[in-house]
Formats: structure tokens, sequence, C-alpha cells
RNA sequence: GGUGUGGUAGUUCAGUUGGUUAGAAUACCUGCCUGUCACGCAGGGGGUCGCGGGUUCGAGUCCCGUCCAUACCGCCA
């Protein structure tokens, strides 16, 4: 037996117990006569002591141990003279009668504490040593709690956990596919799954009437902070469910979740129409944990010879409460900003409402006092306020000033990690217009039923056809999406043809499912969550890697097993592949 | 593919206008220390300044290229 108590679990009563634990050491401190010995495993942290007097042969031993040595030590739990009341065992210690040492330890690349001096890069080349760490520890148990109460809340509803295959055929549309090649069908080759859909849906038909699944996906696209290549879902399918069903049953999870894990209560989720979302948010993801939502003002800005406005499609404001203060140098940051390249605007303009009830901009030289307070009465302005205004395209606009929104929310400290405010975006446009290739793209998945009312439309307009499709959003973070899919054959041909597949096409790479919708399939819906970024939300951090044990870095590379990796040229052989020369 | 930021000791970073032998903290090693818990004190070792080229009497510092990391844009049905 290797230990009988863990490293977090003795306390003052179990003084004069005889233990036996295993670990790492932490940490050792000689004090001459004396030395203390911090012994680390998953659960906390234990002090060894050891006294010269005492067992001067053991003392001996204990002097020579190292970081990160794996000991183990059997000894009496005491009372300690002098008490640490930082941590849970601070008020014992062990008076260690023997030690023995299973693993001596290199010095580690960087310190095993809660705050490491390790940057990412080390300590993702050194993950398993990163992992030591509580603080990313912390963030894995997490994860697996809110694994565990998800299986328990849909288990307890009645859904069961099917596992679907990782070997799949690529599908054209959506992100790019990892490919696999078939040894056994030389010149062919699998996919790994973007998301299980085909496969739930199928399952539906079976009459597995409510599925999950927590599931590795795979997308071949560029990495960031909440993007991976690998990235895990809870994947959920009901049959029989309009689209209040699942709102109201995920909505549920989310709010158990909240509860089991964090003990917040959350209130019903707000509800916004995707149009509603961009006309006062510029976003189909909001962040509503601060109102600052858009003003349209263009109406106002006409007829003053201010050509930047007079040519503008869109003229949108946001209302920055108790700015008005802000220096030339602040705002001049945040035209800077905004005129990065990534948002793209070319300029920002200002009205300062002071508190003195003046109100003074950058557009003087067009605008009178009372057209300003115009705008600042739409914008609920009051005085001490800040209006800062983007004109442009519309979309645009709405897109740079959702940034600046953001970058002001940030500013203001209106984005508190620890308030969650959750919303449904509901009543997505089914489609989505590629300019360039002049053709519908299906803003969703082409499984996505449009709405009832809206089904007319595919043949006289579809950019105005609505799907039943909706996102979980937390923050301003897309937590979950899905959809009420359809399921008839018909109108999944119909979506097909909408989208510019031949029949032929729609046939050779989805003739599975429109036989299968021949066979008597329910009417179904479902939704899946990036479990990734549920966690990120609960864990408060800025990246999902954060919370995944062994993630990619920013350009797909594991450093710490350096993949990918090329292949020996046998093996290429066997799979019929030949390597290109790269430079 | 693009934009920004960064790359200096094991690690995290500082390094002025281009100017002596490149510093700090921490980690590591040695010694002292009987109640520490970020122990303390004294001493020591440790550098291809990412890489390649250029400008210069002289480059960690300026220029060009390149690689790597990172955030974002494109992309992500």
């Amino acid at each position: 037996m290797y230990r009988n108590r863990t490293c977090g679990e003795l306390t003052i009563a179990d003084v004069n117990k005889q233990v036996t634990l295993a670990g790492w050491v932490a940490r050792v401190r000689k004090m001459g006569g004396m030395t203390f010995v911090d012994l680390r495993d998953r659960y906390g942290i234990t002090q060894l002591s050891f006294n010269q007097e005492v067992n001067h042969d053991l003392f001996e031993q204990v002097n020579k141990l190292g970081r990160e040595w794996v000991v183990q030590v059997i000894g009496t739990v005491a009372e300690r003279s002098s008490k640490n009341m930082n941590i849970p065992t601070g008020e014992i210690e062990i008076i260690v009668s023997e030690l023995t040492v299973l693993n001596a330890s290199k010095t580690p690349p960087f310190t095993i504490e809660t705050e490491t001096d390790g940057g990412d890069d080390i300590r993702m080349k050194y993950r398993y040593l990163d992992l030591r760490r509580d603080a990313v520890r912390k963030n894995l148990e997490l994860r697996h709690k809110m694994a565990f109460e998800t299986r328990r809340y849909l288990d307890e509803r009645g859904f069961l956990e099917v596992e679907t295959p990782v070997l799949i055929a690529s599908t054209p549309e959506g992100a790019r596919d990892f490919i696999v090649p078939s040894r056994m069908n030389p010149g062919e080759f699998y996919a790994l799954p973007q998301s299980p859909q085909l496969f739930k849906q199928l399952l539906m038909v079976s009459g597995f009437d409510r599925y999950f699944q927590i599931v590795k996906c795979f997308r071949d696209e560029d990495l960031r902070a909440d993007r991976q290549p690998e990235f895990t879902q809870i994947d959920c399918e009901m049959s029989f469910v309009d689209q209040e069903d699942v709102l109201n049953m995920f909505e549920g999870l989310t709010k158990h979740l909240f509860k089991a894990i964090k003990g917040v209560e959350i209130p019903d989720f707000e509800r916004m129409s995707y149009t509603d979302a961009m006309k006062l948010y510029g976003s189909d993801k909001p962040d509503t944990r601060f109102e600052m939502k858009f003003v349209e003002l263009k109406d106002l800005t006409e007829d003053r010879d201010f050509v930047v406005f007079d040519s503008a499609e869109y003229v949108g404001a946001i209302c920055a409460t108790g700015c008005a203060s802000y220096t030339r140098k602040q705002v001049d940051e945040l035209t800077d900003f905004v005129k990065r390249p990534q948002i793209g605007a070319k300029g920002l303009i200002y009205v300062r409402y002071s508190e003195d009830s003046s109100l003074k901009s950058s557009v003087d030289k067009f605008f009178s006092e009372d057209d300003l307070r115009k705008w600042a009465e739409r914008c609920n302005a009051k005085p001490g306020d800040l209006l800062l205004i983007l004109p442009g395209e519309t979309e645009k606009a709405q897109k740079q000033l959702c940034e600046l929104r953001l970058e002001m929310g940030a500013r203001l400290g209106l984005r508190d990690k620890n308030i969650y405010k959750c919303l449904w975006v509901t009543d997505f446009p089914l489609l989505e217009k590629d300019e360039e290739l002049n053709r519908f793209f299906a803003k969703h998945h082409p499984f996505t039923s449009p709405k009832a009312e809206d089904i007319d439309m595919l043949d006289t307009n579809p950019a105005a056809v609505r799907a039943s499709a909706y996102d979980m959003i937390i923050n301003g973070v897309e937590i979950g999406g899905g959809s009420i899919r359809i399921h008839n054959s018909e109108l999944q041909k119909k979506m097909f043809s909408v989208l510019g597949f031949s029949d032929e096409r729609a046939e050779e790479q989805f003739g599975f499912l429109m036989d299968a919708f021949q066979y008597g399939a329910p009417p179904h819906g479902g939704i899946a969550f990036g479990l990734d970024r549920f966690v990120s939300i609960f864990a408060g951090l800025d990246s999902i890697r954060d919370c995944i044990a062994f993630p990619k870095n920013n350009s797909g590379r594991d450093v710490m097993i350096d993949a990918p990796a090329k292949v020996e040229k046998e093996q290429l052989d066997e799979l019929g592949i030949s390597s290109k020369p790269t430079n």
C-alpha cells in the first residue's frame, strides 16, 4: 500500500494517527536542525516535519530531496506549534518516521505553483507539469463536474448517450474537414466529423427520441483563443418537439449547471430576434451584461451639408455613461481603436454632453447645439455622458459600433466575469448570400427547417426566409446553437436545390438522409453546446486552452508530443499517397 | 493569406541616443541557521541577446529578410 490518506484531508481531528502519504515534494525548507517539506498531491499540501535530534539518519535523507521528487512517508499526525491558517491542513503536520524515495526528478523548467513563473510556450511543452498546478487542475475538475452534471440532468430526463462514428465521409458545406486516408480503399478518404449532425438525425428516425453525446468534433480551420481544431460538444437531439420545447429543456440544463456547480440562480433567459440583436448590438451574440444599445441617428443628421453623414447609409450612436470627462487623449485612443485595420472605421465622431448641459462635438462646424441636443435626447443621454457615433454602410458600421461598444464596456468595467447574462437569439435567417459566388449558403446548416410561415418565400425571396434556429449566448459568447430540423424529404430536397445542389449531387452526398426521411422520420430538433467555451465561462478564462488537458497551440501544433509530424515513406506508400516535397 | 505585439540567464523580465566586462528577480549549487510555510543570511555558477544578412570604428539597440509565439481580421455550414 502506497498511501492510506491524501495530502488534502488531514486535520486537527486526526492528531496522533499514524498515516502513510505519497506525493510530490513541492518545497523543502531547511532551518538548520529542522527541515520542513511541503508534500503535494492533487488533493492538497501537507507539511512533513523532520528533526535532526530525533532521527539523524532520516534527517540526512530528507535534506537530499529535490523539487518534484516522488516520495512516500509514514508518520504521525501532530498539531503544529505554529499554525498556517492559509491552507486547509495548516493546523497539522506529519512527524515522519520513515521516508521512501519512489522517484527522483529533474528540476522542473518552471515552478509548480499557483502563480507560476512559466510562460505559455514552456508550460505547453511540459504540459504534464503544468497540470500539476492547482490553477490548471481546478479547470479540469470543473470540466469534469460540468460534464458529469450534464449527464445527470439529461439522464434524469430520459436522454440516451449514443456514440456515433469518428471516421465518416467528407461533406461539401461548412468548415474544412480533417481527412483520413483509407488503406483498404486506396484513393478514398474518411473525414473526421465537424459534428455528429447527420447521425443524430438518423437516430431520431430510429426512434431514440432523446439523444445526447459529449463528443469530440473536428474542424480544420485557423485557431483562436476560443477555437481549437478538436473540441468537445454536448450534442443533443429530441423528437416530437418544437422550438419552445428545445429552448425550455436546455435553458433548464444551463440553469441546472449554474445552480449545481456555481450555486448561482439564473433567471429565465432573455430572448431576442436575430434582427433585433443586429439592430441593437450589431452582433448575433451580444454581451447583455450591459446596455449601451445602438441608437440610429441618420434622420437627425441629414441636410447639414456634412458629407460623411449624408453619404452614409447608416449613422449609429452609443451613449457612454459618465464619459463626458474623457480627455482628448482618451477620445483619440478610441478613434485609433476603431481605425485599426481589423475594425476599419474611417474615424469616430463624438458628442460631449457636459455636466453643465452644454453640448460639444467633433462636428460643431456642421451641427448646432440644438441638433446635438436632439441626438442626445434620442440616445437618452444625461449630462456627463459621451455619445460615440459611427456612420457608414449599415452592416459594416454596426459591426464597428459593436466592437466599440464592447471596448467601452470593458473600459467602464461593465464586463464583470462574475456576472452571467444568458440570452437566446432566435429567428436567424435561413440563408446567407455569398455575393462573390452569387449563391446562397445555409447560415446554420442545410438541415435547418425554415419557419413554416416563411416556406413559400423559398422561391420568391430566399434571403427573407427565417429559420427555426437559435443560439444560446452567455456574456457575449456563443455557448450553443441548434435548430428544428427538416424531417420531410421533399422539403430537404427543396433546400438542397435552393443551395444550388443538383439533384444528382444532393442524392450522392445526402441520399441516405432523404431515404431515411421516407421511412417515418419524426419531427425533431436539437442543439449542441461547446463544452470548452461553457467551462471557460464558468472558470472565467480568456482562452479555452486553459480548460483542455492537452490543447494545440495557435498553429495547430501540440508542442509537447510534436504533432503533426512527418511519416515514413512506407506508410504513405501503403496508403497510396505521394508526398509532395515542400521547399 | 493579412495586421499588431513579443523573442535577452533554467524561468519571468529590464536594458536610456548605437558606446566599458549585458543586469534584476526567481530557480539552481555551496555554507550557516530548531518552527518555517514565498523562511532568512552569506557566497557561487549560469548568456549563440531567435536565426541570417546589412549599415557602422562599434549593434541586444538601427535597416532588410526569415523563423517561432501570441491576439485579432479573413476563415469557422
